[in-house]
RNA sequence: GGGGGCGUAGCUCAAUUGGCUAGAGCAUCGGAUUGUCGAUCCGAAGGUUGCGGGUUCGACCCCCGUCGCCCUCGCCA
């Protein structure tokens, strides 16, 4: 039976309600027994109401049923709302000023013991969430996190809508073209032995809406990868995707802060200044050692190879000779790091490809430290003066070939950005990086596409494109905010032969251009319109804006790390039927390798 | 595929150098309790220390293997 279908929510009843007769479903949070009076919280999406059972008001029956009562069972209750006694009054809760005396019960639903207490005070396990998700997803947190991923799609949406763009979908089972994300594989019963792939994005879909003439396109869509997990990465995420016709990149920028700007609007409040400041990619790499560098604080990569040249440090001088370059930061105030906090650091930069880590202190007016002995006295005010450092900061040094030096000073940057708090909180600065290289060195320094293949090079550069590819910058960009790279997008080709010539630069036969790609260049032959887009990661732009680290927390059910589900125990096998229909044979590795 | 961390009661954790009956909080169950709200008080029950092997008089602890969760490198245009 259920006839108590709800009157309000759990969060609705405020002191104005007091008097009305309402009733209430959802699930029973907690039970608070005292032996006469009963107190039940009442929990549903919207809220906690306390609904009280009185001996004297709540008849004989109705107490006895209420007594039944236990953890997460569902319930629909009758009562009239009531005032609470003053010094009752639960401050801090939108409900707390009321509680509804309940005249009728009917339980909807009984709940075994859960396998732990749904409620935010105590810390569960990622396992033991995963596999229990829907008891996760009736906590608070995950509830919050729910409703803002909702709200932040809702916000894109409805700027999307504004702008003119159309909501069109494009299909998620799609040709396998091998070459950058590994895909998911499914085998096609209809035709034996062929296979489709999951779409990895709808990048070639959406290009063909512009040829096709719908300009404007968007989507939120699903892409799977099969890579391996990280704290921000699944198989299947969500992708906020649009692309447009007729527009360079000043126009595909301008779309897109105008959905993040809605977004920030809806969801927080805040409002972004527009236009979003750019960076070249050279100088994001050059200052911070990052093609997503956090600007929320300082501590820029200063480069001191012109002064380590020269030096009788040899560590510094060999770097330099052999190629390489000498880098370092200024830690304010870090003069203080202990001897210990120093060696991690040392660790750190070693575990990004680091050779060591080179720290001087700044004090009485030079640099000491245990390696200040290698270098004169006026190098080390040379370098005191290159760092801009005063007394009580800390200097590190990383000398080391171009790319890696960048990288692991980049590292150690972020690295203590974060371990000194150096991160204004709740500030949101999100920028452009620009002028990305069309192309990087590959193994077998073999070019490959950095973005992808369809990105248009700027006409500039078109020159080089086969004498000096590397040199090629892309029409390409990526939307970074507080360190994460939330997306990236570009001009594309919309020219047959600029294609074709890309396509040879990175080493495809004309006959793999053909079977891949051919379809594509097809479609060029038939009016091709200039376009350009943009993909945006849902998942990261949640987290950020909920100031989590893991993308796992605003996805409804993810996977864990080997890439399982552990509520459905997917994946699984299937049984000999299913294969033969498929036509497809197992080739298992032998079950134990013992010698 | 590589590196690292973790795995003990339903949940979150503790257990000294390898040593006595493996403990605590919460949850659960029973009792008490008429204004609590992460209720309180009293009591009870609850363990293949992930799994398999080894070393040892003795293993939660050490060794080998294996499984799972997490972080990370590779990978992810």
């Amino acid at each position: 039976m259920f006839t108590l279908k709800r009157t309000h929510t759990c969060g609705a009843l405020r002191a104005a309600d007091a008097g009305a007769t309402v009733n209430l479903n959802g699930w029973v949070e907690a039970r608070r027994d005292h032996g006469g009076v009963l107190f039940i919280d009442l929990r549903d999406r919207y809220g906690k109401t306390q609904v009280v059972f009185k001996p004297g008001q709540t008849s004989g029956p109705l107490m006895e049923q209420a007594m039944l009562l236990r953890a997460e069972w569902v319930v629909a209750i009758r009562g009239s709302v009531r005032a609470r006694p003053a010094e009752a009054v639960k401050k801090g809760v939108e409900t707390g000023e009321i509680e509804v005396e309940a005249l009728q019960l009917e339980i909807l639903n009984e709940s075994k013991v859960p396998p732990f207490e749904v409620t935010e005070h105590v810390d569960v396990s990622d396992e033991i969430r995963l596999k229990y998700r829907y008891l996760d997803m009736r906590r608070k947190p995950m509830q919050r996190n729910m409703m803002t991923r909702h709200r932040i799609i809702a916000a894109f949406r409805e700027s999307m809508d504004q702008q003119g763009f159309l909501d069109l979908d494009t299909p998620i089972l799609i040709k396998n073209t091998p070459g950058g994300a590994r895909n998911f594989l499914v085998p096609s019963r209809l035709h034996e032995g062929q296979f489709f792939a999951l779409a990895e994005s709808p990048q070639i879909f959406k290009q063909l809406f512009q040829v096709a003439g719908m300009d404007r396109y968007f989507q939120v869509c699903k892409c799977f990868r099969d890579e391996d997990l990280r704290a921000d990465r699944q198989p299947e995420f969500t992708q906020f995707d649009l692309e447009m016709s007729f527009v360079d990149e000043g126009d595909v920028q301008a779309a897109v802060e105008h959905a993040v700007s809605n977004v920030f609007k809806k969801v927080l409040g805040v409002e972004l200044k527009r236009p979003f400041p750019k960076m070249t990619y050279a100088e994001a790499m050059d200052k911070y050692g990052s093609d997503k560098p956090d600007i929320r604080f300082g501590m820029h990569l200063v480069d001191v190879s012109e002064l380590a040249k020269a030096s009788a440090f040899r560590v510094f001088s060999e770097a330099i000779s052999t190629g390489g370059v000498v880098k370092g930061i200024c830690v304010a105030g870090g003069g203080t790091m202990s001897r210990k906090e120093i060696d991690d650091l040392t660790t750190y930069v070693k575990g990004n490809g680091a050779k060591g880590l080179v720290w001087l202190k700044a004090e009485a007016g030079s640099l000491g430290g245990s390696s200040a002995k290698n270098f004169k006295p006026e190098e080390l005010a040379a370098l005191r003066e290159k760092m801009g450092a005063k007394d009580g900061d800390m200097l590190f040094f990383v000398a080391d070939e171009r790319g890696r030096c960048k990288v692991a000073l980049g590292g150690l940057r972020t690295h203590l950005g974060a371990k000194l708090k150096l991160i204004k909180e709740g500030t949101w600065e999100p920028f452009w990086v620009v002028e990305f290289p069309m192309f990087e060195e590959g193994p077998e320094g073999k070019p490959q596409a950095k973005h992808h293949v369809f990105t248009s090079p700027k006409p500039e550069d078109l020159q080089f494109l086969e004498t000096e590819p590397l040199k090629v910058r892309a029409r390409a960009y990526d939307l970074v905010l507080n360190g994460v790279e939330l997306g990236g997008g570009s001009i594309r080709i919309h020219r047959k032969d600029v294609q074709g010539r890309v396509l040879a630069v990175i080493g495809l036969q004309e006959s793999d251009i053909r079977e891949k790609f051919g379809f594509m260049l097809d479609a060029f032959d038939f009016g091709a319109p200039p376009h350009g887009g943009i993909a945006l990661g849902v998942d990261r732009f949640v987290m950020l804006l909920l100031g989590l680290d893991t993308i796992r927390d605003v996805i409804p059910y993810p996977k864990t790390q080997k890439g399982q589900c552990l509520m459905q125990n997917a994946p699984s096998g299937i049984i000999p039927r299913q294969l033969d229909e498929l036509h497809i044979a197992l080739k298992l590795p032998p079950l134990e390798k013992k010698t």
